[in-house]
DNA sequence: ATGGTGGCGGTGCCA
């Protein structure tokens, strides 16, 4: 089983990327982040004929999330747990069937949290936190799943060209760090590094500056797995051949394959 | 050096 995470900035601006990229790569899962629309805007005629179902949580202008999965999708929840008044569309989980068994998916937007600091910075961080104890609570059904998405964090210095150009950004902060840490060491396995123990590989390239052309970025957006997950993992990578396209998202997919 | 680019929506906000 093959589960993508794809942060596409804009679905409206970014559908025919999707639509040929879903045919390129064949995932059998993918998460996606800042489709920057409402439901009623989601191109489910598109997708479905591309051979997938989708659930959405969408928001008009900004942030936006969905799953898309080429078998049933039961939606597990439409919210990050912890702050009822948080309006946000930053979160959607659900469960899908693979061939041996089955695994739950969480498609994450993590807040930027810029300026750091300030009350943005504060949400970021308090959504962390929310998503600290969600995941407590769903490693106590000692079961497979996938957390991914764009979380907003720079793991670690190797993470990004010229760390010391970060260090006042909300993506590099010990605040941000920690908390992502935090997180893993609940018992979470980050798939990339996993499998892919070299850095200097990015998930993100700012529009400015000529930074995809010399391979200026970062790596942002993750697949953290249960330990039920993890043991069936058996690659992982990141595809940049979308970033490449004309107009293209900042942000490029990452992938793992689970025997599932 | 306080920009640089892109999406949304039709102005400034967000990233």
């Amino acid at each position: 089983m093959k589960i993508a995470t794809w942060n596409v900035n804009s679905l409206k601006a970014r559908q025919d990327h999707l639509i040929r990229w879903l045919g390129a790569f064949d995932p059998d899962v993918v998460l996606l982040q800042e489709l920057k629309g409402t439901e009623d805007k989601f191109p489910m005629m598109e997708v479905n004929a591309a051979g997938y179902q989708a659930q959405v949580v969408g928001q008009k202008t900004y942030n936006g999330v969905a799953i898309l999965s080429k078998t049933p999708i039961e939606v597990t929840a439409t919210r990050l747990p912890g702050e009822e008044e948080d309006e946000q569309a930053r979160y959607v989980e659900g469960i899908v069937a693979g061939v041996s068994g089955r695994v739950r998916v969480g498609a994450i937007y993590l807040p930027n949290g810029n300026p750091a600091p300030g009350e943005k910075y504060d949400y970021k961080i308090r959504w962390m936190r929310r998503l600290y104890a969600h995941a407590r609570n769903l490693l106590k059904t000692e079961e497979a799943f996938v957390l991914g998405g764009d979380y907003n964090v720079i793991p670690e210095p190797q993470d990004v060209y010229a760390p010391d150009q970060w260090t006042r950004d909300a993506l590099f902060l010990p605040e941000s760090r920690n908390a992502l840490r935090h997180i893993v060491n609940l018992g979470l396995t980050d798939a990339f590094r996993a499998m892919n123990p070299e850095g200097g590989r990015y998930s993100w390239w700012d529009y400015r500056s000529g930074s995809w052309d010399r391979d200026e970025g970062c790596r942002i957006d993750h697949l953290l797995l249960s330990p039920q997950a993890a043991d069936t993992l058996t690659a992982s990578g990141i595809d940049k051949t979308p970033r490449g396209w004309d107009k293209p998202s900042d942000h490029t997919p990452v992938w793992c394959e689970l025997n599932i």
